[in-house]
DNA sequence: CAGTGAGCGAGCTTCCGCTTGACTT
């Protein structure tokens, strides 16, 4: 064999192949092929810093493939993408493979077109070893800050905690935000609305008045003046706009769109752009980049001129403008942009036709819209009502596409064609509304508004967006996500219609959020004493800081592991000084009394939260729901903690009691539980109900989760699909074969052919 | 499916970033 091809992603080596031909042989990484020791340190603090790399156990094979390749080939080409990491996998490569310098060729893909790819063999280069020392310095300062931080953790706060340069100030973010909810105290304002109705016109339309009144009496007087006005459009302004579509996905903002559009959690958005790029739908899903190729560009520009006219065609090309972007791969877009539907599970189809809009829409042109503001004057107060109304003169790409928001009103402005008017004119009031709001705090995060922020910090990379938001919320219970009520305020309403004033009482809630992350308290403990005893790397501009430390090692200008001991060494100073001063985090807070004259407290134990009524012996405590804060937490919000376990009733002379614990609510029965089902409330539930439930529960018992039984051989509906159990070894079920349907023999056939799946070693699933 | 801070005491937990399978509530 003459030449072997080494890229990183599997999903790449096809096209690839195809374009090169039978002279070269093309292979993945797989990624990182090298890295430091999973369970040490691995890194020689006393001697330059040096690191100890090994091949993890599940790389082993991929590295003994590729160095036998190697070691038959002429020449072999290292194609790992064009950043810091993937020079630095192929510098590993190199030195793993032990590859001479003189068959050894480092190239770059700008794209996956065939242009580009004999371009990228045409103009082969050294490995920029610069660059790759970038990389090691990255590496090894995120190893000595996870594993010399993490450990305080666990001494001071709680075990298999831990902390890091991005994962750290990710939750501080969230833990900063909700202090700043916290601490928000909502203004309550009026807000006036009437109905116009210009002459001859059927319908009428809403104006808002510019002016907010702080009171009740205010608003009171304002529409008792206005009884009997004469109203007349005060002025007309038109002004024409244009609007541009949104530049094509990148893994952060796909991410935001499918969460504000389809309402994918993070971790689905991947995972299913994962199967699209598999199946060769789409370009690469991990990319900062909003570039497209060029034979995309040309291929979207002959797909617009012949399906929407020329008219519509404005071909650009974006400029990625987010921090620390390194542009290694394309924008995400449709392989093909003629592929205007796919096959596939729902949700492939609709993530697909999210990014045949987005990139479709990124080259058509501006709309052009005419936005118009009226005023409507009144001859009894000064105050002017404005009304808005956007008329589309020529839709361009909103023909295709419009980006979602994130903020509350997020349907996109609807088009508002107002009836010619001009100064002057008369307009009828159809009633005038005065409502009491209130001022808003700032929203929390969304797993997708967090990957936003964190991308416009330049923290953290597309490849771990998802794993980061993961790492918070179920690996350490740093936060949930979760729904929050907000608080609700009775307020009084005016309206006047027909000369009267009338009056009416509302709750208006403030606050309430659906889906957002919430801090647990344990978030906000670490979080105070990593800001408290490491301000510096909890600063929101830690990563850019050092990111411009790796750019003087990436221009050759500095050694990097010179940098890495500027940082360290009064880093690790500190770290000693802290783990010894003695303190440890505390958190107990007076929650008030009960009425029956107990004190109340919540406080922070060995298993997390919890509130605690009264004290000695007959002391009564809970643990906090979800999402439910020591510092936050209201007397009544204890109480209701503390009405856990109660006692519904008996059942045959046997208590059923409700109650909450690991796994939610459940009720015991002597020596039954039954889990409640969802939405049912330990607090409310009836004795009838819980006698439902738990005769329920006795009756099904020998649940059915096989498929078939063929003696000790089972075929058992798996979370992942139906697989073949026997004895204690699991067997995978080929593809094609319908799982519903297999005989015994088929059983037996399978299990001899194949070994069973392993069981889970190494790491543990915590 | 439980409870609400330590010293006889083993050994473990942890980072970020690159990439897919393998996993079997």
């Amino acid at each position: 064999m003459k030449n072997l091809v080494i890229v990183e992603s599997p999903g790449k080596v096809k096209t690839i192949q195809q374009y090169l031909g039978k002279d070269y042989l093309v292979k993945a990484s797989i990624g990182h092929i090298r890295d430091l020791e999973e369970h040490k340190l691995s890194v020689d603090v006393q001697n330059g810093f040096q690191p100890e790399y090994v091949i993890p156990s599940n790389k082993k094979k991929v590295v003994a493939e590729l160095g036998k390749l190697a070691s038959e080939a002429q020449t072999v080409w290292l194609a790992s993408d064009e950043d810091r990491e993937g020079e630095a996998i192929s510098w590993h490569l190199r030195e793993t493979l032990q590859l001479p310098a003189d068959k050894t060729r480092r190239i770059v893909f700008h794209e996956i077109t065939k242009n580009a790819i004999l371009e990228a063999i045409e103009h082969p280069r050294d490995i920029n070893m610069n660059l790759v020392n970038a990389q090691q310095a990255r590496r090894v300062l995120d190893r000595l800050v996870g594993f010399e931080l993490s450990p305080i953790l666990w001494r001071k706060i709680q075990p298999k905690l831990s902390a890091g340069r991005v994962q750290s100030v990710a939750l501080r973010l969230i833990v900063d935000r909700e202090k700043e909810i916290m601490a928000f105290e909502p203004v309550p304002y009026y807000r006036v609305e009437a109905q116009f109705r210009p002459e001859g016109v059927a319908t009428p339309v809403k104006a808002a008045l510019d002016t907010r009144f702080a009171t009740e009496e205010e608003a009171r007087k304002f529409l008792q003046d206005s009884i009997g006005a004469t109203y007349r459009v005060a002025s007309v302004e038109k002004k024409e706009g244009v609007r541009v579509p949104a530049a094509p996905f990148t893994t952060s903002t796909l991410q935001q769109e499918a969460a504000r559009k389809l309402h994918f959690p993070v971790s689905t958005t991947m995972r299913v752009a994962q199967t699209l790029y598999e199946r060769g739908l789409i370009t690469y899903m991990r990319t900062d980049s909003t570039n497209l190729s060029s034979l995309a560009l040309a291929t979207a520009k002959q797909f617009i001129t012949e399906n929407y006219g020329a008219a519509y065609l404005h071909t650009r090309q974006y400029h990625t403008k987010s921090k620390g972007a390194q542009e290694a791969h394309e924008a995400i877009r449709p392989t093909y942009i003629t592929n205007v539907e796919i096959e596939g599970t729902a949700q492939e189809k609709k993530l697909y036709e999210l990014i045949w809009k987005r990139t479709v829409a990124s080259q058509m042109a501006e709309s052009r819209v005419m936005n118009t503001t009226l005023k409507v004057s009144s001859d009894k107060r000064p105050e002017l009502y404005g009304i808005q109304s956007v008329e589309i003169l020529f839709d361009g790409f909103m023909k295709v596409y419009l980006e979602g928001r994130d903020d509350e009103d997020n349907a996109p402005e609807e088009e508002v064609i107002l009836p010619g008017m001009k100064q002057g004119d008369l307009m009828t009031e159809e009633g005038v509304s005065a409502q009491c709001k209130f001022t808003a705090p700032p929203s929390r995060y969304s797993e997708a508004t967090l990957v936003k922020k964190l991308e416009e910090l330049g923290i953290g990379r597309p490849s771990t967006y998802a794993a980061t938001v993961d790492t918070l919320t179920r690996g350490r219970g740093y936060a949930v996500k979760g729904d929050k009520e907000g608080k609700t305020y009775k307020v009084t309403n005016l309206t006047l219609k027909n000369g009267v004033i009338k009056s009416s009482q509302k709750n208006e809630v403030v606050g309430a959020e659906k889906g957002k992350l919430l801090p647990q308290e344990i978030g906000f403990i670490v979080t105070k004493f990593l800001v408290d005893n490491f301000t510096d790397i909890l600063d929101y501009d830690f990563t850019a800081n050092v990111e411009t430390d790796f750019d003087e090692v990436a221009e050759g200008k500095k050694a990097w592991n010179q940098t890495i001991e500027e940082f360290y060494n009064p880093f690790h100073k500190h770290v000693d000084a802290v783990l010894h001063d003695g303190n440890y985090s505390k958190v107990t807070r007076e929650i008030g009394v009960a009425p029956d004259g107990e004190k109340v407290i919540a406080a922070f134990g060995k298993f997390g939260p919890y509130v605690q009524k009264g004290e000695g012996e007959n002391r009564q405590s809970a643990s906090l729901a979800k999402g439910q804060l020591i510092e936050t937490l209201t007397l009544e919000e204890a109480l209701k903690l503390l009405e856990l376990p109660r006692t519904v009733g008996q059942l045959n002379g046997v208590d059923v009691v409700a109650t909450r614990g690991r796994f939610g609510p459940y009720l015991k029965y002597g020596d039954k539980n039954v889990k409640l089902p969802r939405g049912k409330d330990p607090l409310r539930i009836s004795l009838e109900e819980c006698e439902t439930l738990i005769q329920e529960a006795s009756a099904e018992k020998p649940a059915q989760a096989y498929l078939a039984e063929f003696g000790d051989i089972k075929v058992i509906n798996g979370r992942y699909g139906p697989y073949i159990k026997q004895g204690a070894s699991n067997y995978k079920i080929p593809k094609g074969k319908d799982a519903t349907k297999l005989t015994e023999a088929d059983c037996q056939e399978i299990i001899a052919q194949s070994e069973p799946t392993k069981k889970s070693t190494g790491r543990r699933n915590k």
